[in-house]
DNA sequence: TATGAATGAGGGTTCATTCAT
DNA sequence: CATGAATGAACCCTCATTCAT
């Protein structure tokens, strides 16, 4: 009855939607296409998740877990560790969550990930408030420790700063290092690149702490 | 035979298909729903333009062309201008070319412009090179002048942290205001965002300064 | 085994599938939908009646049987009852089986039914034959005693012309009233109809003797 | 541009649709099976007719516009006919636009009008008010005549007594005969029937009248 | 007796594209 | 330069039915 198990239909159908999805996005998928992958019914899709959509949101929500629970916004720091030690991890975080998967699917699933930030899905708002919330409210948490007293508009705009760079290098992943060839992507590099946002977030803040005492 | 003419059927096309690509997208948008509102014939556009994904590619970077027109990443400087004021209005063209426009198309298209960019169609790369390439080279440069003797790999990734934090503004127009109540978005904020980023990217190069000296 | 009981599976698909089929008709009722209804796997129809097709028949057997039972078509006459007597009870017995259920599901069941008689599927030209035929011949009877030596053509005219008086107001409940708005089907004037068709198909009755002894 | 030609392929659906609905109602026909009949391809019905109900509606329509100009209400009649040679006229012609026509096709054209008006499609119901309601209207002013000074209620009853008898054999076609089997549809018969129609509505008439003075 | 999972056939509809005019 | 008609491929989905348990 659980769907983690390989014989399942539904475990088959969620492995290929995310397979198939991953490659072609949303509308060019065909649920044919990923029936077939997944040696199942034409109707099984419907069958077991309703829609196409909804096979979708699930697969969707199915990586969003799995990278969370692959890379924890905490790994590495214990509940004393200082706002620092908190913000690079979840720099850290964000990064390896998006290019330090090996896994091609993953990879581009993080990029239909970004496709649902920028035009989200009836589904994807649900989703949004019970996942994407918290974990902004916890970066939020970081900055307002690190700018003790910062009004609500000055901390929303630096945790804009901060998830921006991090998420830019998923969506400079394709086009980017097109137009910037600098940029090295590789797994390697991601501890590095962790440290650069680090240390520009970290010029950035204390810079804000000074102008608001002069 | 230039369709800068209203009355030509390619022009009227053009605008069209700009609406239409802004609300639905490429693949969600339908040739008969542009032709009809163009008042043009259902073969139009293959007619004029040779396809569905070419007439896209047009009303890109036709917005793209205006938006560097309305908004030029130049505004308000003298070739005598120094670094800083020449970063200053580039973040503030790239803020106003996708907060600061009334017309809901156009704010339309700049998400259409980053779905692009996420994953870019085969007419796209082209564009990119010959548009997307040199904006980022302008910014490359202000870079290096900031902090001369940077490496490459140092500089590319000070070009994606100040280009993130712009661009992330596009991206959160949806979904982000959601996830981040703070965040106001109204085009009377431009120029404190704009403010802020520069300040924000100032702080981190001035560390980053201060790293390589120390 | 008797399906009389509530618990019992099949007595509720017989009452959902009254419900759907009433609403919906054959085609437009899925199987699904009153097994839903009726708190039963998908399967059970299939189990329990063999098809959909069947239950489709036992739904409008058992309609019929219970309306005949509500309203029998010698309700209120004695043995010794004239002809003129039994013709009224029968033409009431239409009437009130037709127009006097406050329940819509009943109400509805009484259009499944004139689809059937315009339209007999394979199952129902059976029933015709069991339970319609011994109605007609009955209402024969009646005309036979009230215009004796009519020939066989002739009294299937009358009995057509009477039943058909009946039954059209079954016919127009949905459209009838939007054409002939003065018509009106309240149960509170079902009497009064029935009294009028009465007299109707008594005044062509006796012009039809008047004619044959001219 | 007329789709009145036999070339234009618009037109050949229409008779195709004609004789697959006719035989097999709007459920169970297919588009396909019209358009391989109509030897057109299979997007063409969504194409002229927008959709398969429209197509239906469209058959329907035709139908009864042909109806009434090969067997006109008024046919043989003179603007100072009176009421009676007017009230004949009527009940003949719905009697020759149900039974008498040779054509298979019609004749089961006349079995979907009467599902239409047993349960509308939502065309359906515009259709009504434009052409049946007139058809009504008609037949009120006829019984009028014959009966002056009636209310509302009472010649709408006489309206659905006199239409009742009339559509009844209409209804009858398929199965009144198996259990009316004095019952005799040919069209031989349809003057004869006209007749009995005719003298048993006059009696119903002649009481109704009677009954009014005493 | 009853069910949950799965299936296969088919249906209506959409849509970019083509072609003769 | 432009169009109205027509097409064909493909897609998502519905649904009655089956089967192993």
């Amino acid at each position: 009855m659980e769907p983690s198990q390989d014989c399942c239909t539904k475990a088959r159908l969620l492995r290929a939607g995310r397979k198939i999805f991953a490659e072609r996005g949303l509308k060019n998928a065909t649920i044919q296409e990923i029936c077939e992958l997944a040696q199942a019914n034409g109707a099984s899709v419907n069958y077991h998740f309703g829609s196409k959509e909804k096979l979708y949101a699930s697969v969707l929500e199915d990586y969003f877990m799995e990278a969370e629970r692959r890379h924890p916004r905490d790994r590495g720091i214990t509940p004393q560790s200082g706002p620092e030690d908190r913000l690079r991890a979840f720099i850290g975080s964000i990064l390896w969550q998006t290019l330090g998967d090996a896994d091609p699917v993953n990879e581009r699933l993080g990029k239909r990930f970004l496709q649902e930030l920028i035009e989200p899905s009836e589904t994807f708002v649900d989703f949004l408030e019970r996942h994407c919330r918290p974990k902004f409210d916890y970066l939020t948490g970081i900055v307002r420790e690190l700018l003790p007293g910062l009004d609500e508009a000055a901390s929303a705009r630096c945790v804009s700063s901060i998830f921006g760079q991090c998420v830019h290098f998923n969506l400079a992943k394709e086009t980017g290092i097109r137009v910037t060839p600098g940029l090295d992507l590789n797994e390697d590099n991601i501890e590095g690149i962790t440290d650069f946002i680090m240390d520009f977030s970290l010029g950035g803040i204390e810079r804000l702490r000074r102008l608001r005492r002069g």
